[in-house]
RNA sequence: GGAGGUGUCGCCUAGUCCGGUCUAUGGCGCCCGCCUGCUAAGCGGGUUUGGGGCUACAACCCCAUCGAGGGUUCAAAUCCCUCCACCUCCGCCA
């Protein structure tokens, strides 16, 4: 939710943030709108209100006629008072609708545009030649199937398509990555969660996932929860309601969790493997800190997102994600897109989110600061590891002309020592 | 799933039967001041959060807030209903 003090004393600027995403200002007019109404409707509630509070108590003192007089102004003061907080309540909730629709205003900074206006910030590692090395490089599903790895005629059998098992060496992988990420993020001083990843509508909604994203929302049938896209949504909500001391911020939690996705409209897109399923899990950064020091918190992810690429030797680039692409929630985004040998480009394995005050506005969370000041605070999160498409990038960078995948030293230790996943029979 | 209990402004707590004087009690903690060679003790004061008005975004005034939402009433922490959370016991179960 953005602030609305802002939107009051500046609309201009929430319209122009509202521009460089693409949208157009009826939005921000709307909700200034509804602010008047509710200013309006909340004078007139309180003004009927403290004149019933000052006639009440007078009642009990009042005597004889002087009573009866009284109790028969305060009825009907009463009805008018009833009529005045359910107007006031209305006003109230068409306003914060309003304010909800809002998104974000993005960074100055961001690229102004939409999904293919991002700006490459840096590029690291080298893509592997495989001409040069003289073989064709196997995709992710071959080479799954090779290594007893990733079993997707099984996943979409049992489950439906966007499904598979992780199997043997695959399997391994994705605890040996687990570990390897919790690791890191331990060392960097990170609190280990193990999130719900069945919420209520308010995470959901605090989060920002129940606006334009809903429709790739997994919904429990009959029942008001939610499957989490990410484990993003419980950690932020973790929080919800409360006053955190400042001098314990930053808080930094790093979350194992499964993550649910319908995928809907992207019909088509990265059918074949899984790159893009329905679930998956994943090993998730996120922190709460001052506003001051959320840009610098958000390099910081970006460091450690960094850091774990290096380690698994992947060839990547980091991109500033364009103002239009930032969804709802984010003020500014860095994804780090892996080079993916078979597909001949770079594609998304890590993202992390600045989200300035806008979830910890709608989910009640504030700081006491210095003097016992009551201010908001920020939330920022990034993917350590999304093991689907960790694996896909992994075994197809280090493959070999036989089949077999060179594992990562950093890697190694995790993988009971293994420094080659092998080719398995049937 | 069944039975019972609990939910008060950081923590603990009084108040709820019998609605109005609750402008919510007291303690702890915390903050400010006094006292003190320093510390402790003592003394005095302050200490929920959100919103509105007015404004220097101060002070001040006002409204809401006793788990949440409804209802009864001139008036609700207090009475009624629904929901939520937690606790105890029973049943079932990973």
């Amino acid at each position: 939710m953005i602030d609305p003090r802002v939107l009051r004393d500046d609309p201009d600027r929430v319209k122009a943030a509202q521009a460089k995403r693409g949208l157009s200002g009826d939005a921000v007019d709307r909700a200034l709108a509804a602010d008047t109404a509710r200013r309006t409707a909340i004078a007139d509630f309180e003004r009927l209100r403290a004149e019933q509070k000052q006639l009440g108590k007078q009642i009990p003192q009042a005597q004889g006629e002087e009573r009866a007089e009284l109790l028969a102004r305060t009825k009907t003061l009463s009805a008018d008072v009833r009529a005045a907080e359910t107007a006031q309540t209305e006003a109230d909730e068409e306003w914060r609708q309003a304010l909800l629709a809002i998104p974000n205003p993005a960074a100055e900074e961001a690229p102004a545009g939409g999904e293919d206006d991002y700006a490459v910030i840096s590029e690291h590692g080298t893509k592997r030649d495989f001409e040069a090395e003289g073989f064709t490089p196997r995709d992710h599903v071959e080479l799954g199937k090779i290594l007893g790895a990733i079993d997707i005629e099984r996943g979409a059998k049992v489950s439906g398509s966007r499904f598979y098992y992780l199997t043997g060496a695959g399997a391994d992988l994705e605890f040996a990555l687990v570990n390897m990420a919790l690791d890191q993020a331990r060392g960097a001083g990170f609190t280990t969660m193990v999130p719900p990843t069945l919420v209520r509508p308010r995470a959901m909604e605090g989060t920002g996932f129940l606006g334009q994203a809903a429709d790739d929302v997994y919904r429990i049938e009959g029942q008001d929860t939610y499957l989490v896209g990410t484990s993003e949504v419980p950690l932020a909500a973790y929080h919800s309601d409360e006053i955190l001391d400042a001098e314990t911020l930053p808080r930094r939690y790093v979350a194992f969790s499964p993550c649910f996705r319908k995928e809907a409209g992207s019909h088509g897109k990265d059918t074949r493997g899984i790159f893009r399923v329905h679930w998956f899990d994943k090993v998730e950064m996120f922190t709460y800190t001052t506003l001051e020091d959320a840009a610098e918190e958000h390099l910081r992810l970006l460091g450690w997102e960094k850091e774990w690429l290096d380690k698994l030797e992947l060839a990547y680039r980091v991109i500033d994600v364009a103002a239009g692409d930032l969804g709802l929630s984010a003020a500014r985004k860095y994804d780090c897109e892996a080079w993916i040998p078979t597909q001949g480009r770079y594609r998304e394995l890590t993202s992390t989110s600045d989200c300035t005050d806008f979830q910890t506005r709608r989910l009640g969370i504030r700081g006491r600061f210095e003097g016992g000041d009551v201010k908001p605070v920020a939330t920022l999160n990034g993917t350590l590891t999304a093991i689907p498409r960790t694996i896909v990038a992994l075994l197809e960078t280090h493959q070999q002309a036989d089949g077999s995948v060179r594992v990562p030293a950093a890697l190694q230790p995790y993988l009971q020592g293994r420094e080659l996943l092998e080719p398995v029979l049937g």
